[in-house]
RNA sequence: GGAGAGGUGGCCGAGGGGUUUAAGGCGCUCGCCUCGAAAGCGAGUAGGCUGAAAAGCCUCGUGGGUUCAAAUCCCACCCUCUCCGCCA
């Protein structure tokens, strides 16, 4: 959320901001939002000053007494009235000053690329060429038939299309992939956490994720309110909701492990082929709390251990740095690892990491305190240390041999029971795709 | 799921309509005392909104209600504890 303190300082900058974004300025009322907040302070002014002689009053009923008393509560009857007409103007006036607040979006940071949409982000590194192989590679659902490591048949017989079973080797791999995340995570003196799968909606709509509405993301429990979390980012997030952090803690560094509910309404189509775009599937988080002035060497310090990660998988990747337009609403600045994946022929993102600066605080009400006693708010990033179903698309079409085997990244095997190679089951299938 | 008890400041804990705009204690900070420390004594110790400031307003789990006045009374919900039931 938008402090509207700021705002008042700087509502010309929200605008250059949301156009930035690549969104319809119309939509967020900016000089509304000013008015509603003139109003607001002007009947406070005025609530305030018949709320203390309304006080004063009370008190003195209560040491008067006969005549005198009857008096005094003839006059604190006609003040009730009309503070209870001007409250309720009071409140009408907050709460359209805050929903309107509450919609808009993050100020960039300055470092943020500026573009239009996705094809304006900006590949700022590239590690290893993508492996030329002497066969055609094939993609990693045909890997994964041939293997008998996913299934996607009995996960849309059970539960609906894009559900799927791991199964065999992918399962020890998911529980490998965990416990490489821990051991190149514990160290860097992270807390690690198995959060909640559900969250409340006022924690998914403090995040910054939309818990109703017809372009939801999340899967809600019914009469309940509740949703299924779509990223450990929610429940870490809101961990410390309402709280006020010592600066002698900070920076908090978490690393959550969760399954991730998405319902992808209407992002069905060429690449959601496969593990790519599913309703479910596991993931490692990274979270971090932070003081404001730390954020930025935080953000780069989260895509350093992704870097890292995918570095050590020894999977080809680049780094994108996402644009003004092609950013979500709590992002300040965002960057993505883009593995190769063969299959595709192309990159495709296996992790994100952006800096949410205040906005998911205020949103949370999560400040702490400085050593001089000051309350700030805190600044708060997150990133995908490793999620399971992307990655694997990525082993799997990376590390595929000719018979459609699958060789298992070398650091992955003190984690795998002595498996180093998963070999098919059945034959290539012909004519596949 | 059923029955009972309870949710008060960083923590413990009193207060059950007006002298509490929250007693007392612990902890913490500062000062006095001391060579130094402990003890003792004194002072200070939540957040938000409005305001240039002085100051005012709001917050006793959350949300409603009653009242001139609510931590205190009423209703709903949430959470914790104890006992019972069920259960990985």
């Amino acid at each position: 959320m938008i402090d509207i303190k700021v705002l008042r300082e700087k509502a010309q900058e929200m605008k250059e901001n949301i156009l930035l974004r690549n969104l319809d300025l119309e939509k967020y009322n900016i000089d509304l939002i000013l008015e509603i907040d003139r109003k607001r302070r002007e009947r406070q002014k005025i609530l305030d000053e018949l709320k203390s002689e309304r006080n004063k009053i009370s008190q003195e009923i209560g040491k008067k007494t006969g005549e005198e008393k009857n008096e005094l509560i003839k006059k604190a009857k006609e003040l009730k009235e009309e503070i209870d007409k001007l409250e309720k103007e009071f409140e009408s006036l907050e709460k359209e000053m805050h929903k309107y607040l509450w919609q808009l979006p993050n100020f960039l940071l300055p470092e943020t690329p500026k573009g239009k949409d996705e094809k304006d982000n900006i590949e700022i590194k590239k590690w290893k060429e993508p492996k030329i192989f002497s066969f055609p590679p094939r993609d990693h659902l045909e890997l994964a038939l041939m293997n008998d490591l996913i299934d996607f048949e009995r996960g849309s017989k059970v539960t609906g299309s894009n559900f799927y079973y791991l199964k065999n080797e992918a399962v020890i791999l998911e529980f490998a992939l965990f416990q490489f995340i821990i051991d190149q995570l514990l160290p860097e003196g992270f807390k690690i956490f198995i959060t909640p799968d559900l969250a409340k909606n006022e924690i998914l709509d403090g995040i910054g994720f939309q818990p109703r509405g017809p372009e939801t993301q999340i899967y809600r429990i019914e009469e309940t309110n509740l949703g299924l979390i779509a990223t450990a980012e929610i429940t870490l997030g809101g961990y410390h909701k309402n709280e006020i952090i010592d600066e002698t803690e900070l920076p908090l560094k978490y690393l959550g492990f969760s399954h991730c509910f998405r319902t992808e309404a209407g992002a069905y189509g060429r690449y959601s082929r496969g593990l790519y775009r599913v309703h479910q599937f596991s993931k490692a988080e990274i979270f971090i709390f932070c003081k404001p002035e730390d954020s930025k060497k935080m953000h780069e310090y989260i895509l350093s251990l992704e870097e890292k990660i995918f570095q050590k998988l020894d999977i080809p990747y680049r780094v994108i740095d996402i644009c003004s337009g092609d950013l979500g609403a709590p992002a300040a600045r965002k960057f993505d690892i883009e593995a190769w994946m063969p299959g595709r022929g192309e990159y495709g993102e296996v992790t994100s990491c952006s800096n949410c600066t205040d906005y998911q605080a205020r949103r949370l009400n999560i400040r702490f305190r400085r050593l001089t006693g000051e309350v700030e708010y805190v600044h708060m990033l997150n990133g995908t240390a490793i999620a399971i179903s992307r990655a694997l698309i990525a082993i799997l079409e990376n590390f595929q041999q000719e018979d459609g085997s699958i060789i298992i990244p070398e650091v992955l095997h003190p984690y795998t029971l002595g498996i180093k190679e998963i070999k098919p089951k059945r034959k290539a299938l012909k004519n596949f795709t």
